[in-house]
RNA sequence: GCGAAAGUGGCGGAACUGGUAGACGCGCGAGACUUAGGAUCUCGUGGCCCCGGCCGUGGGGGUUCGAGUCCCCCCUUUCGCACCA
């Protein structure tokens, strides 16, 4: 082979005389295949097999975001870890679609280019380009003709199409809403970005705004979300991830009728709960969401969320000026110290009274901070006997704690020295005395609610996700706002509606996007009246870029849809999908909204996009995360330059248990270096392999291999699989001993999906014509062959290994205790007598119990 | 606080349904071979030790002939969520 890289003094020491053995240079193996796989197509699905795949399988990996770094440890090993399942499958035959995009909108961009001062649609072509040549040197399976970068306007013309169908499904709306807003960012935040309070970008602290939001009605989907996890085959965290963020709660609202001294009543309730009964139609009622109505006798007063709108309405002029200026607090308060868990309860009482619907007593209405607008009905009844919250609350304000819940050994009477949250009979509670708690839920719903005062309900946490943007680097929403016609959607045939190159997208403090500085683009006419318009000014949230990507994938060629229904339903749902537990909710559960969505307005036939999902653990360096503050982050070029991407790839997948990750080591990479060294110089030259039947020992060495990393690999085992190969060569090495061809050469393929090149270069010396990846290689075992004729079985003398046996596979236990009780050590502790029990595991154990 | 996962040699990590704890690799030690190669190849490597053993999988109990694995209590770490009513 010639050498095209002298400069490398690894892959090449200057010029190789023809004497000069031929030694493992990964650099000159990389670049041959590398070229090989481009010229030949090798990773690229045709339009013909993408339209009539035999046996298709997709597969899915979280595409990056191109940052100006490149590539890092993190994204190969997530990649690369994708990868060997693609390859693997391959190797078994089956058509594998393996494609690779970029998520390129967004803020992290735009913030970026703002640092440097240049504009992201310069920076993003660049970054794309440096991540491409990064991503091919890695040597993944990518079929480069099918690749999305989701700020091209080919991709965002879809995107806009998405929202428009969600619009036209009544899916999408827009309302005046609280939102968060980062002083730093400039911009809104969805709840999920907004983390303890602060912004999950820059750690900014979140204030609060009233804008009007374009949203996306997905907790109307929260039910089925949350039902269909049960048929999804991911890994336990993430679905656990996903059932708390739906975050189901059963219960009940009640509604607590205002007592006589609250102000005029001028209709229903607040809230958009269901039907009203008689009892409460001409009475302000305050409903709440409780997940204890058993508890309803020990609620001695009720608090509202200072923002909710009865309060007004319980105010008494004697309370109205404290009433407006907790208000006014609570509404200047940043949601870091609104959330604030830890602080002291505070709150001021309106003046105004409800009546308990269960005792028809008075109670005073409250309002304070940590009753939230966003939940529930944004009202809750306090139960300070049974609830910590409100028992801190009444502790604070030296209000009364009846209790109402009896547990083990405690009666009516027994004071509460904190809030009892469990189980128990009822107290203090009319008829209900003595029922336990469940079921006194249902009896105590059914009874308020013959009066029309309860209906049992099911509450998810799960919000309403906000898909707009007060920024530049994003899709524009495509809708047009005119005055005599509200908003009109933009036809879909005047798609794309392109984002304008605008130099100065920096936002302000104005709260409206850059693009609203922009006359000449957001000033036109109405698509319905023709009369003068303007263009929504706001972007749509990144999350809907990646929201259905793995739909645009196959259909990168198709010009006139955003997807192809034939490709769709040959390639669709994804087999398997691998990332990262960082997506675990957010993006994952997006991409399921949109699916189902999808599904709902006859544009899918499967609800649920990736049948299979697994997350991968973090790569951790020397025990810590890698982060360029602590300095300990591995910089890939110059390893895979010193030792190749195979050597890389193969080290990475050998460090720890996928799914859970790795501490990388810099001295690390010697085993898997040193290996695929010995993997050469057993099979190279060929010329000097023996021929003929592989020995006995060493070919049941390779079944049980092949079967072992055959079992795991599907599993993602990739760790175990690499130490099984290992073992197998120092199998084949022992003693060194001249290995033959039938014992190396299906080593190869097993070896393939973590080190393509190599296994490339070794099967065509070995006289292969074409790809390894084309035709099915995959070595299959002979489950008879695996099988050990001896087996060293354990003895035991009172449960300690007193010595081992090597005996025929199937001993019985009588000639093995035969053998055992002729073991000197054996005799010594176990004495003369024969031993009281005996326990024969047959060809593991035999332990003798002495008397 | 709630939820999830995990604690095994100097280190990363193995160990199927309870059945020889420490595979594989790093590191380390000894030796061999070397016109020097990132060397390579052997052998050894949990701790203690009277060389027969004893102790050992975060700690403490328990079940069992036998526990890293099962049960109970506790400690620690990591990751989610967090005034969710």
């Amino acid at each position: 082979m010639p050498c095209p890289s002298p400069a490398n003094p690894v892959s090449c020491g200057m010029t190789h005389p023809d004497s000069a053995p031929d030694l493992y240079h990964p650099s000159d193996v990389e670049a041959k295949w590398q070229a090989a796989w481009e010229a030949r197509g090798t990773n690229v699905v045709p339009e013909a097999r993408l339209r009539s795949p035999d046996r298709p399988f997709y597969n899915l990996m979280m595409f990056p975001y191109p940052s100006a770094e490149g590539l890092h440890v993190g994204n190969i090993y997530a990649f690369t870890g994708a990868d060997v399942h693609g390859r693997f499958q391959r190797l078994q035959g089956k058509d594998v679609f393996e494609p690779i995009g970029f998520d390129a909108f967004g803020i992290h961009s735009e913030n970026f280019a703002l640092k440097v001062g240049s504009h992201p649609m310069d920076l993003i072509p660049k970054n794309v380009a440096n991540f491409t040549r990064q991503l091919r040197r890695i040597g993944g399976m990518f079929d480069w003709n099918h690749t999305v970068d989701t700020t091209t306007p080919d991709y965002y013309r879809w995107t806009q199409w998405l929202f428009l169908q969600l619009y036209k499904g009544g899916l999408a709306e827009r309302k005046e809403a609280p939102v968060n807003w980062c002083p730093s960012c400039m911009t809104v935040l969805a709840n999920e970005q907004v983390q303890g309070g602060q912004c999950e970008r820059c750690d900014s602290a979140v204030e609060q705004r009233r804008i009007a939001q374009w949203f996306f009605r997905i907790s109307s989907y929260a039910p089925r979300l949350l039902e269909n996890l049960a048929t999804l085959d991911w890994s336990e965290t993430t679905r656990k991830a996903q059932e708390n963020w739906i975050g189901r709660s059963e219960g009940a609202i009640l509604r607590f009728p205002a007592a006589g001294d609250a102000g005029a009543t001028d209709g229903g309730a607040a809230g958009d709960a269901a039907t009203e009964g008689d009892a409460a139609s001409d009475a302000t009622n305050v409903e709440v969401f409780t997940t204890r109505p058993d508890t309803v006798f020990g609620a001695t007063w009720m608090v509202l969320a200072p923002e909710h709108p009865l309060v007004d309405r319980f105010t008494t002029p004697g309370q109205r000026a404290e009433v407006e200026a907790y208000r006014a607090a609570a509404a200047k308060m940043d949601l870091v110290a609104r959330k604030k868990t830890d602080k002291t309860k505070t709150g001021v009482f309106t003046g105004g009274h409800c009546l308990n619907p269960a005792t028809g007593r008075e109670i005073p209405v409250w309002i304070s901070d940590y009753v939230l607008m966003e939940y529930g009905t944004g009202a809750i009844m306090a139960v300070p006997g049974h609830d910590e919250r409100d028992f801190e609350f009444a502790s604070t304000f030296a209000l009364p704690i009846p209790r109402v819940v009896a547990g083990e050994g405690d009666d009516a009477a027994t004071p509460l020295e904190e809030a009892y949250t469990g189980p128990g009979r009822l107290v203090n509670s009319g008829d209900f005395d003595g029922m336990e708690v469940d079921e006194a839920k249902r009896a105590v719903t059914e009874w308020l609610a013959e009066r029309g005062l309860a209906q049992g309900t099911v509450n998810f946490r799960l919000h309403d996700w906000c898909i707009s943007r007060q920024r530049y680097w994003g899709p524009p929403i495509p809708i047009v706002h005119c005055e005599a016609c509200g908003h009109v959607p933009v036809p879909e045939d005047q798609l794309p509606v392109i984002l304008p190159r605008v130099e100065d997208f920096k936002p302000d403090d104005s709260g409206v996007s850059p693009l609203a500085r922009v006359a000449e683009w957001y000033a036109t006419s109405c698509p319905a009246c023709g009369g003068a318009a303007r263009r929504e000014t706001d972007v749509s949230d990144t999350f809907l870029d990646s929201a259905w990507y793995f739909l645009r994938y196959p259909s990168t060629d198709v010009a006139d849809a955003a997807f192809d229904p034939g490709i769709t339903k040959a390639w669709l749902p994804v087999d398997t999908y691998i990332g990262g537990n960082e997506h675990a909710v957010l993006h994952l559960l997006y991409s399921r909204f949109i699916t189902m969505a999808l599904h709902d307005l006859g544009h899918l036939d499967f609800e649920e996009p990736f049948t299979r999902f697994r997350a991968h653990g973090l790569i951790v360096k020397d025990g810590a995360k890698m982060s360029k503050s602590k300095g300990n982050v591995v910089v890939p070029d110059p390893i895979i330059e010193e030792y190749g991407a195979d050597t890389f790839r193969l080290y990475l997948m050998f460090l720890g248990p996928f799914e859970e990750g790795g501490d990388y080591r810099d001295a690390g990479i010697a085993g898997p270096w040193g290996f695929l060294k010995r993997v050469w110089d057993t099979v190279v030259p060929v010329e000097a392999l023996l021929e003929g039947a592989p020995d006995p020992a060493v070919e049941r060495k390779l079944h049980q291999t092949i079967e072992q990393v055959t079992r795991q690999l599907p599993e993602l085992g990739y760790n175990t699989s690499i130490a099984a190969m290992m073992e197998y060569l120092n199998a084949v090495r022992a003693g060194g001993r001249q290995a033959r061809r039938a014992e190396v050469e299906p080593l190869v393929p097993l070896l393939a999906p973590f080190c393509p090149h190599l296994a490339e270069e070794l099967w065509e010396r070995l006289g292969h014509e074409g790809s390894i990846f084309d035709g099915a290689h995959w070595p299959a075992y002979d489950p008879a062959l695996c099988i050990e004729d001896t087996v060293t079985v354990a003895v035991q003398v009172n449960g300690k290994v007193r010595a081992t046996l090597e005996l025929p596979r199937g001993a019985s236990e009588a000639d093995a205790v035969a053998a055992a009780r002729a073991e000197e050590n054996v005799a010594r502790f176990l004495g003369d007598a024969p031993p009281r029990r005996i326990i024969f595991v047959q060809d593991r154990l035999l332990n003798l119990v002495a008397s």
